[in-house]
Order: C-alpha cells, then sequence, then structure tokens
DNA sequence: ATTTGTCGAGTGAAAAATGAAGGATATATT
DNA sequence: AATATATCCTTCATTTTTCACTCGACAAAT
C-alpha cells in the first residue's frame, strides 16, 4: 500500500496550494517546487494537471463515501437519531483529517464545469442520498416536505461552514489537541439543533393530535 | 447615475463568468466576448483584471456596508431580537439581489491572497463587527462565550450556505417570484433557529437561579 | 477641436505539455 | 553470482499554447 513518495509529494503539495490559491490560481512549476521534484514528474504520474486534480479528488471521495458507508452499517440498530449523530461525526472527522483538501473542494464545487459536474453525479449525488435518508427518517412525516428542505439545507450548510469560513477559525483552532477539540464541540452544537428541530417537530404532532 | 453601458457591461459580464470559472478561470478576452465589447476597453475602463475585480468588489462591500448600517439605523428602538431580525432580512435580501457576485466572492475570499486580506480589513471586518455585537446582544451574557463563538459560526454559515450549495437550490428556486418567496422562508428559518437558541440559553438562566 | 470611446493587430511573458536521454532499480538469464 | 534486460523514475531542453496588456489609428460625442 506504499505508494511512491514522490507522487505523494506531489499531491501534499498540490492540496496544500490549492487550497491556499485555487486549481488556477496554481501553476504545475508551484507544485513541482514545493514537492521538490520535476515539473516533468507531474506529466509523467498524472499526464496534465487535470489529472492531478482528478486523481486527487477522486481519492477524496472514495474514501469520504467509504468512511459514510462503514458508519451507516455500523449503527443499523441504533435510533434515527443516534444515525445521524454517528454519521455527522464521521463526516466532520473525516474533513479535519483531510482540512485543506476539503476546503479547496468544498470551494471548487461551486463552479462552474465540467469537471465539477462529473463529481456531482458520481459522487455528491451518493452523499447527498446517504444524508438526506438518514436525516429524513429522523423527521418522520410530520413536517412539511417545503420546511424539511430547507431544515436539510440547514443541516449540509452545518457540516461545510466551517470549511468555507475557515479563515474566522485559523487563529482559535490550532494544533492537533484542539483539532480534535473542535470536531467534538461542534458535532455537539449541531447535535443541540438536531435536539432542538425533534422536539420542535414532535409539538406540532402532538397540537394537531389535540 | 446612469453610466455608461460597456463599462456595464462589462461588469454584468464579468459577473456572470467569474461567478461560473472563478477569477483565475476567466480571462479577459472571455469577458469581452460576453459583454460583445473590444479586449482593449477593459484595459481602458478598469486599467487590469485586477482592477476590474477591485473595482466590483469594492462597489459590492460598499453597497452592502450601506445596508446594514441602515437597517441598524433604523431598528436602533426595536428589541434585540427584532433587531436581528430585520439585519439578517436586509443581508440575505441584498445577496439575493446581487446572487452571482455574491456567490463569486464568498468563494473568493476563502483564498489566500492579498486581494483577500485586503478586502477583510477594510469590509468584512465591519461585516463581522455589525453582525456580531447585534447576535450577541440578543444572546446576553448567559451563555459561556466558547459556546456564542460557535453559536455565532452557526449564524454566519446560515447566511452563506445559500450562496454556496447555490447548485443545489438552482433547480427549485428559479424567477424573481420564488427568489422573493426564498428570502421569505429562509430567513423563517433562521428566525427559529434564533427563537431556540434565546429559549434554551434562558433555560440555562433558569436553572442557574433556583 | 478636444475629449472620450472603440477597434485590430501585435508583443512578451507565463504556463502547460512534450520528447528524448540518462539513471536507478528490479527481474530474468546464463 | 555476474551479467543482461526490462521497467520505472527523473531530468533537461524545447515547443506550443494561452493570456494580459499595449499601441496607434480611427470614430463619435461634446
Amino acid at each position: 500500500m506504499k505508494q511512491n513518495p514522490s507522487k505523494q509529494k506531489v499531491i501534499k503539495a498540490a492540496s496544500t496550494l490549492f487550497f491556499q490559491k485555487g486549481f488556477h490560481g496554481t501553476s504545475v512549476r508551484d507544485i513541482a517546487e514545493r514537492a521538490s521534484v520535476n515539473v516533468s514528474s507531474i506529466s509523467y504520474y498524472f499526464n496534465s494537471k487535470q489529472g492531478l486534480l482528478e486523481y486527487a479528488v477522486t481519492n477524496y471521495y472514495e474514501d469520504y463515501l467509504s468512511s459514510i458507508e462503514k458508519t451507516l452499517n455500523e449503527t443499523n440498530l441504533l435510533t434515527p437519531m443516534d444515525k445521524l449523530h454517528s454519521l455527522i461525526s464521521t463526516i466532520i472527522q473525516y474533513k479535519q483529517n483531510n482540512f485543506q483538501l476539503t476546503c479547496f473542494i468544498q470551494r471548487e464545487l461551486s463552479l462552474d464545469s465540467v469537471f465539477v459536474r462529473e463529481m456531482t453525479v458520481t459522487y455528491l449525488a451518493k452523499e447527498n442520498f446517504y444524508l438526506k435518508k438518514t436525516f429524513f427518517d429522523l423527521l418522520g412525516k410530520r413536517l412539511k416536505s417545503d420546511y424539511k428542505q430547507y431544515l436539510f439545507m440547514q443541516l449540509k450548510g452545518m457540516l461545510i461552514t466551517p470549511y468555507i469560513l475557515h479563515n474566522d477559525w485559523k487563529n482559535q483552532v490550532v494544533g492537533d489537541y484542539s483539532r480534535q477539540l473542535f470536531v467534538k464541540k461542534y458535532v455537539r452544537v449541531i447535535k443541540d439543533w438536531l435536539d432542538f428541530i425533534v422536539m420542535s417537530s414532535e409539538d406540532i404532532k402532538r397540537k394537531a393530535v389535540n
């Protein structure tokens, strides 16, 4: 499983630079220099700059979806709430472990390109499916479908916010310890919100019965 | 107030293309072609591609901050909750009216460049200050400062989510009518959340007294 | 007549991609 | 074990493409 060190070095350098300057804002020379390899190596391993991007992103999402699927399997017997809670925890954990790529991909995905559309159908659709199913299982059939959509958007927003507003947090979250602490606390904050919407949707149900 | 049509055409074309392909992913030729003007016009009006960017973004933020300040002045006598509610409404409204630029700027702001840092100190700092003050006034001194920070991040996340996950919504929100409807409904969803956190923070206070 | 705006051609720099050659390492052959 | 061979990796030099920006001429408006 131990890959070629150069190849790995390139990916690492690319992740950092793409994160800082974006895909188009980074040149292959920059990447090569940062990785301390020759420019041509990049063509050799990935054919092109685009190839490098695709390799990195594909890897990221393959792993990401595996984690999600694993969690869903392992939590099959739990309550909907516990299941969703585990899922959220897994997602935030993964994103935290792949911080730079997460930020970069999140940003790049809001573009309009062939590549983005491809990623959307192959990976994002799945992620969305899993998350939506788990979330809607929790909500049940109480709320209006329209309102549920908005709540779902709110949930998705919470899962990406730290990786878009990372500039707001870089001063506070530093080092491995505080990074793990962040995961714990942030998942807790989302959990509070979940408890609230479940509670208030039960209120609605109760009112409907009376 | 009626500006040169060419200049406006360029800005409009640039907004669209920057939104779709990003700043570095768009060439001045692309912009010129889409705006049906000669390439040289862009240098003529804005000196450089960077100048065009700065012009657009500066305009955007000047207007944005004015709206915010206006709202804050007009709502001075209201309760903290109503004040924050108005502010949120104004913000979402403005972003919705400048949809493409909002999405673009939001994305570009997560980069690491001199320009971003400049925008941060001149505009974002102010926005943050206003929002934070209004939000913290509402929360009072009940909650732990740490937890308040997380809630504030959650709020900020809600204000940007629709402009990052816009791909998720472009099928549902089309046309002016549904756009206005969106503003109304989305602000409502945020308001529900605000009610919740205020309510639960009062719970904590009550428990502390007993 | 002077300012203001438009246009096409052109320049130089930057960046991506290519291709051939050399070196290292592993595998096979005697 | 020693040599030959094939495969993988790295490097340098070069080509091709893309792109931002300039220049000078021309037209329109004031």
